[in-house]
DNA sequence: GAATATAAGATACGGCCGTATCTAAAACAA
DNA sequence: TTGTTTTAGATACGGCCGTATCTTATATTC
């Protein structure tokens, strides 16, 4: 009764490693992801993991490209500018919904870690991060006179994105009232696209 | 010739152990600052080191409050909110001169992963963290009648240090044309302070 | 000053990381 | 088929973490 000594390779392999990643993402959480608990669970080595992937991150972004059930971001076109920050804020809030806050919080730390992972995280959900959408909808309204004009500074398109992020960190969800506030309070203030009743 | 086994203990032992921590983070900056290297320069064991601090982040902090140099913040009153906003922002600078920028990102990413170090970071430097600059500043300002009233919600009176953290995580400083772009490009219009001239 | 309490120091552990080295299987080439 | 290249698998390492255990020096108390 010798054992069969069948070996994955390639693909095969590389998906069968990315399954067992996803699987224990959902059972374990990010923090509790190993690469050697991993490499057991896929049973193989960590060797063959750190030839794909150079760390956890990766491996798990990776994983969560292949098995998270995430499109992408569209750029929302509702015909004003208010509606277009809360459709992207609601998408945002989806991918969250997918993507556990707690590995959100782990990818985020990790990358602050080694600066190199800089922006992966974005672009691994968007293309080219969040910034991609909001220039877009700058433009429609823009367009349609509702705000002066669309080039703005980097920072400004950025806002959207940092805001977001800091209110999944800070607070550990997307509730709806803090998306109203984000747009009427701070966004459409900043770009010049409101007339907020003095309180 | 049998060596001297004297021991510190107490104060004196604390001390130690924070100077030598805070001349690693010279050296070696954070992330290659290690217990065990501490522990080593120091002359005594991990085990004296984590009966005082439960981890590396606060080691640093300590070392950094005895060893950094830095006072606080202090509210600004310059006698307009975009001047005391510049004010902080200086401020905070100068706090990020003495606390090198890959500490402050460690620190930061280290946070990330205990949540229970929430605001750690904040706390160490300015008691209640730059919210607590930013309310007098409002109140000030509202009380001269700049800004129509003093009481916005959470999510903008925390803006500048989202603004700035955000900042020198992304860009590794807090360049001056980063910090009136912030204040006159986003804070005062949140807080409907300013007559931007369009574009 | 002797007994007791407190805290430092030494040591060893299991866990995980990331790498290096060696082997053996699978794919490919002739 | 056989030889060659590729790549998986096994193993071992040094580094660091955080903890537990035990010994021993220093303070404290009587």
């Amino acid at each position: 009764m010798a054992e069969k000594k069948t070996r994955r390779r390639g693909e095969a392999l590389k998906e069968a490693i990315l399954r067992v990643t996803w699987d224990e993402l959902q059972t374990k959480g990010y923090q509790r992801l190993t690469m050697e608990g991993v490499a057991a669970a896929a049973a193989t080595t960590k060797t063959v993991i750190y030839r794909r992937w150079p760390d956890k991150a990766h491996l798990v972004i990776a994983a969560f490209g292949r098995f998270g059930g995430f499109d992408g971001y569209v750029v929302p076109d509702t015909g004003k500018l208010r509606t277009d920050f809360l459709a992207l804020m609601a998408q945002v809030a989806a991918f969250l919904d997918k993507l556990a806050e707690e590995t959100f919080r782990g990818l985020l730390a990790d990358r602050l870690q080694h600066l190199d992972l800089e922006n992966l995280l974005t672009r691994a959900s968007s293309g080219n991060g969040i910034q991609a959408i909001v220039q877009p909808m700058l433009d429609h309204a823009a367009a349609r006179g509702e705000i002066a004009h669309a080039d703005w500074p980097d920072r400004l398109v950025n806002l959207p994105g940092i805001l977001l992020i800091n209110e999944v960190i800070t607070r550990q969800e997307l509730s709806l009232a803090a998306r109203y506030e984000m747009v009427d309070e701070i966004l459409l203030p900043v770009f010049g696209a409101t007339a907020r009743a003095p309180k």
